[in-house]
DNA sequence: CAGGCATATGAACCACCAGGTATATTAGGG
DNA sequence: CCCTAATATACCTGGTGGTTCATATGCCTG
């Protein structure tokens, strides 16, 4: 499993990551929401601990997950040298629109 | 396959992107980058260029493959909820961490 | 136009992982 | 203490995706 890429890769995980992002929640919580068993759940919340995604805090019968930050700050920091790139294509996409814009349209299509 | 989460779980996949996005490449210097057979890099590149990660240009004999930024943006947009959790946590942590300092260390452990 | 690069595609194989079912563990409340 | 609620774990199974090997396609050069 390694990286956390790998981890996220999974829906039901990233969709409990999103919930978590919100507020902190036990694992009925979790299943309630998310509409799957909840062995299933335990066992993407097992991944997500041992990737350090989230830890868990006992709470009488209840063990509440809540999020940790780091594994997706790395995502985040491997985004960091596309960012400049996009940012770029907007740009060249905006001029593009802005030359359509000032253009007297010629041949009116439709 | 569907998502881009899947797609960039793959390691040789974001070393392709990597590479693509300092400047764009033919399928052998990718090949000679990465070190693995060429037949493996044209699958990936054929998955990446599927899910629109990036796109091809016919030159003589040779492909040259470039960036498309729409699907890293939505994999970045996907953090965003997440990014206002971890500056709150790297404040703590700062927070935290000034308070050891001027705290005048009473049993200095180790 | 033959032969060689550069790249793509196909088939077979293998590993891994998500899902399901069944069961174990732990804690609380009566 | 026993029963139930809440959560975790073990085992099996199917599917999917990555790798390798072999081959196909396309284009350029002599």
């Amino acid at each position: 499993m390694e990286s956390s890429f790998a981890i996220i890769a999974e829906p039901n995980r990233r969709t409990i990551l999103s919930l978590l992002a919100s507020s902190e929640r036990s694992v009925g919580e979790i299943e309630h929401r998310l509409r799957i068993p909840q062995t299933s759940v335990s066992k993407h919340l097992r991944v997500l601990r041992e990737a350090g995604f989230v830890e868990a805090r006992v709470e009488a019968q209840r063990r509440v997950y809540r999020l940790r930050p780091q594994p997706l700050m790395e995502v985040d920091a491997w985004l960091v040298p596309f960012r400049r790139f996009w940012t770029a294509h907007v740009d060249a996409l905006e001029r593009h629109l802005d030359r359509m814009e000032q253009t007297p349209r010629k041949g009116k299509k439709r």
